[in-house]
DNA sequence: ATAAATCTTAGAGTAGCTCTAAGTCAATGT
DNA sequence: ACATTGACTTAGAGCTACTCTAAGATTTAT
């Protein structure tokens, strides 16, 4: 089994990873630009498998549960479904043995985002060829 | 009043624009990878405002259309709601008038994609780097 | 101690598809 | 000529991922 720090520790580059509980609701979605409905979806869903809550059932969020709400943006953002980020969680509350697993599904996102990024760049083409002829058009009266 | 060839010719770079009805929804679904259901959904939510019918109440798709299709695409997945597109359509039609208007949104949504492309290239680094710290771990072992 | 702010939950609402069902129509096989 | 096939039509249900609302609990400020 392991814990929380194993989950985001490659998240945390400089800083040692902190666990402690501290934040709120409403702290957590203003420090991590996720709106406080979302966070708490995400986590109905399961998907903060180490959030802490307080006697009053109230949630709070150490920095590390910051980091991984980063993450599960950005994994929702690249196109995961809930089921599969409830997969992922799955995964790492697991344990190492499923490094190779989790690698596959990370490796298979990375493509997945380079994709997109190449399909953006094609839409700004598309823009900006439109906006180019709107502007010779403009001239043009 | 514009016709068609006004709200695309922008897209037809170096074929001449054809607004004969040619493809049945099936054939364009295929030619402009939408889905059927989505090219029918939009046509139904007015967005394409110069689509044919046969007799039998069949929809043909000009080469136009086609065109058409792939900017109401860019515009949705550059996160232009229906409503907003339904907008930019009937300012199409409305005519000459109205470019400024249709500049105006066009270049909001080029800001909006190129916000994306730099979104989708952080989302990319954090998945490398973990996909490297999961690399580094698994050699380690 | 009372009011206001901040949180909780369950559940309704929304956007943009996505799919299904029931029916229409044209083309083809017998 | 007529039945069957297959591609199409529509209305409307279902889905995902939020997003919001309402009712109630707890904390904080005066």
């Amino acid at each position: 089994m392991v814990n929380m720090e194993d989950c985001v520790k490659s998240l945390s580059m400089d800083h040692p990873l902190d666990t402690t509980p501290k934040y709120s609701v409403t702290q957590a979605s203003k420090l991590v630009e996720i709106s406080e409905h979302t966070l708490r979806y995400y986590d109905d869903k399961g998907l903060f498998p180490f959030l802490q809550k307080n006697t009053a059932g109230k949630r709070l969020f150490s920095e590390a549960d910051l980091q991984w709400a980063k993450l599960l943006e950005c994994l929702s953002n690249s196109g995961l479904s809930i089921k599969e980020m409830q997969k992922y969680v799955k995964l790492c509350t697991i344990g190492d043995s499923t490094v190779p697993e989790r690698f596959e599904i990370l490796k298979k996102q990375e493509k997945i985002v380079k994709d997109q990024i190449k399909e953006k760049k094609k839409q700004l083409k598309l823009l900006q060829f439109k906006l180019d002829y709107y502007e010779k058009w403009c001239r043009r009266i």
